[in-house]
DNA sequence: AAAACTTTGCAACTCGGTTGCACCTGTTTT
DNA sequence: AAAACAGGTGCAACCGAGTTGCAAAGTTTT
């Protein structure tokens, strides 16, 4: 039914279903990350495996990253349009200890590291905890 | 009965007790950080309880600190000496993808992060994935 | 319309982590 | 020395996030 979701999947190559557009409208809706077990609690009509293969195949193609952020469950959040999961998009996350929400500093991007010699580089999860903006 | 491993617990304000020494051994001697289920691996005689009791109270007393490297089990590993665990003992993790393996950068901090204003730091978890030395 | 393929729902399961409780062990108090 | 205490350990059960096989429902292709 929605333009813009539909149009947001079919740019990433996903196949719009109705599951598909209403899972990426509450993602989008979301001003923190958000886990597949609160994800569970929006859709009280939903299965658990079909939100779940939803966030992994939204995840293959890019349309969202997901944040460990060491709360016992993986958070996800939409990507920017023009993200590419590559190094260089890489930002860092926060995760209030007090709210336990976890935010997207999209703003900042993780830090350049040099690696000692041999070892390659792929990916990095930094996540800050502290109290956020709204907690302290 | 280990001298050294006893003062070490002691140090920490750990009562020695044979478990604990037992168990501060096999963490000493690993390379890189160890998760629990490993541990109990080589515990075949000790509970998975006491193994998990014990690390928690190591790092309640920051004997060992815990790094969460995406694997699905917490890892752990012994702290430098003089680590108190501040933000400015904080160092980088790198976690193989081939071999699973996970180790301490000792040599290189964490590097410094300018939040949003209102967010205040409390710790941070940076690990970096790719291929390590042994894999490539 | 039939065949082929994809998505969804259900149920069961895995695995890391956690907890209550009883027992044991070593230490302090009487 | 006996009794009381404190803390450590083992057992068993449990929790919650994640994952998978399979069949039903829905789409697309022929
Ligand atoms: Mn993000
Ligand atoms: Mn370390
Ligand atoms: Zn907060
Ligand atoms: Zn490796």
């Amino acid at each position: 039914m929605d333009k813009d979701t539909d149009k947001k999947l079919k740019s990433r190559n996903i196949k719009p279903t109705a599951m598909r557009e209403l899972v990426l409208k509450v993602l989008t809706e979301q001003k923190t990350a958000i886990s597949l077990p609160e994800l569970e609690d929006k859709f009280v009509y939903a299965d658990k495996s079909t939100l779940y293969r939803t966030l992994k195949t939204f995840e293959d193609k890019k349309l969202i990253h997901s944040i460990d952020d060491g709360s016992g469950a993986i958070r996800y959040a939409v990507c920017q349009d023009t993200c590419e999961c590559n190094p260089d998009d890489l930002h860092v996350h926060f995760y209030c200890t007090s709210c336990k929400q976890t935010f997207c500093l999209n703003e900042i991007s993780v830090p350049e590291i040099n690696l000692p010699s041999g070892f390659s580089l792929k990916s990095v999860n930094m996540v800050v905890k502290g109290i956020c903006i709204n907690c302290r």
